[in-house]
RNA sequence: GGGCCGCUAGCUCAUCGGGUAGAGCAGGGGACUUUUAAUCCCAAGGUGCGGGGUUCGAGCCCCCGGCGGCCCA
């Protein structure tokens, strides 16, 4: 066991002391500074208050001391002392990350610290472990993650961060309600994986012998509810792709999405730009953001433009399903692209978009119609041949989402789904799996729907300023622990 | 997967032409009755990511591996 000695060597010893099962809180920590925002230096307010929190910070200074304390609403001062408060020695040896109950007089000193003199406390945990350095917190980005719960009190960003989270969740949940969407779950379970061109991660179901896989999209299961009569439906969830990590990618992320009946891709569009700058007007009182040092604005109304359009603004390309192939192959590899055989001109278009363009647009801009070749689920063009009606908002150079005027032909749904069965049969592990059931669902009526998917990851993301999504996400996938 | 950078006390970081390590904070002891990262004194705290190699001697140089970050694919 000299490891865990080793461990355990930096811990502070246990003091005997009794830990209470509750602790009567009346006031936080913002409440006590709004309500007696008023009072002078020096001054008494007559009021006592119980709060609760951490010992973040502590002055010691003979028969007084004073420390920072904070709970989730912020920081307020205690004000112990030898003289009026009980058992002062052992308040004196709290130590930093300790938390405890404090009862007293709300009063100011003559600093003009608003601070609660602390007349009864009582520790309700003791922190054996340190928070690190009190000034510049913990820094270590792995360190950071693996132990967020000593990061979020560290690091107040952090705490921000995921309070901000909650916020635009709870804000999108509400607004869609208001507007008359109803809030469905679906399977996270699939049995066939679908709704996204992804790798899913699989599981077995022991009882039912079979393998399961865990949703990459709830897609298809919100459509089928719109056969069923769910006119607006959505769902914020999460979903997981079996992708690599990185400073946008976590393997599981929070997905809204959400369906329309008789509306389309023109109606989503109307519904993402008010609801992206609607959260940031309600939530940061503003459209004007910065992101990555650089300005962001989100006003009204945002450019719409077609995929070939931009990529000829910022390739210098015109690029068409009607190029010949060669011509696409060719600009694709002087993009850096190392075209597949088996691409055909759809792809190889999205390919050198994705290359040359998608990370060039800054401001918040909807990408119109993506070929059909890489759009299994979108409807057709009504007036672009070989397009479908599907659009990606693009925001600092991110794609925020994916919006389409939904397929809802069986027959040609079929279709879609025999050419990514070629696809995978090719070899291309993400293309979609034919689903029966779908189309089944399909052939039952599903009225001409609008659909959209929004990530709240990357959302939180540009609305925070956080540039990796680890920092919008409490626990991101790390790679475990070496014992 | 490739390139670059990093890994030293619980945390944040130093050190040097290769001579087996130092500070701040935290934690411990002490002083102090209005502090704001309080201050001051004392003591303690290290398998320098792991493993090889070169060398009289390696935290430092070389090789392999691990983990992490950034960039690229």
């Amino acid at each position: 066991m000299a490891d865990a000695r080793g461990a355990a060597h930096h811990l502070r010893s246990q003091r005997p002391m009794s830990i209470p099962y509750t602790f009567d809180v009346d006031s936080t920590a913002a409440s006590v500074a709004e309500r007696f925002a008023g009072l002078e230096a020096g001054g008494e307010s007559g009021a006592v208050v119980s709060v609760a929190g951490r010992v973040m910070l502590r002055r010691e200074m003979g028969k007084i001391v004073f420390a920072t304390l904070r709970d989730s609403s912020g920081p307020v001062q205690l004000f112990a002392g030898a003289e009026w408060t009980k058992e002062f020695a052992g308040f004196a040896d709290l130590s930093l990350g300790d938390w405890v109950g404090v009862t007293g007089e709300v009063v100011r000193t003559r600093r003009g610290e608003l601070s609660v003199k602390v007349a009864s406390w009582v520790l309700l945990a003791e922190a054996r472990r340190g928070f690190g350095d009190k000034w510049r917190g913990i820094t270590d980005v792995d360190l950071r993650y693996r132990q967020r719960y000593a990061d979020l009190w560290a690091n107040e960003d952090a705490r921000r961060t995921l309070l901000l989270r909650s916020r635009v969740i709870s804000w999108t949940r509400r607004w869609l309600e208001d507007r008359g969407f109803v809030e469905v779950e679906t399977p996270m379970l699939h049995p066939i994986p679908g709704g996204a061109l992804a790798r899913p991660f699989v599981t077995h179901h022991n009882a039912l012998d079979v393998e399961l896989y865990l949703r990459v999209a709830p897609e298809l299961y919100l459509k089928r509810l719109v056969v069923g009569g769910f006119e607006k439906v959505f769902e914020i969830g999460r979903v997981f792709r079996n992708e690599g990590l990185s400073t946008r990618h976590n393997p599981e992320f929070t997905m809204l999405e959400l369906y329309q009946a008789y509306a389309d891709y023109h109606d989503m569009m109307a519904l993402t730009e008010q609801l992206v700058s609607g959260v940031a007007i309600d939530l940061l009182g503003t459209t004007s953001l910065t992101y990555g040092g650089r300005a962001l604005s989100l006003q009204l109304p945002w450019r719409r433009a077609t995929m070939t359009e931009l990529i000829a603004e910022h390739a210098g390309v015109d690029v068409d399903l009607d190029t010949p192939l060669e011509e696409l192959r060719r600009v694709a590899a002087s993009a850096g692209v190392e075209p597949h055989p088996s691409w055909g001109p759809g792809k190889l278009i999205l390919e050198i978009y994705e290359k040359t363009t998608e990370a060039e647009l800054w401001g918040p801009v909807f990408v119109l119609d993506y070929p059909k070749e890489v759009s299994p689920l979108a409807r057709d063009h009504r007036s672009r041949p070989g397009y479908v009606e599907r659009f990606e908002p693009i925001v600092a150079g991110r794609e925020l989402g994916n919006a389409f005027s939904e397929l809802n032909d069986p027959a040609e749904q079929r279709l879609r789904f025999e050419e990514q069965a070629a696809e995978r049969a090719a070899g291309d592990e993400e293309a979609m799996v034919l689903d029966e059931d779908y189309l089944r669902a399909l052939e039952y009526g599903l009225p001409p729907t609008g659909g959209l998917g929004l990530g709240i990851d990357r959302l939180v993301m540009f609305l925070s300023g956080a540039e990796a999504i680890r920092d919008v996400i409490a626990f991101p996938t790390l790679r475990p622990e070496q014992p």
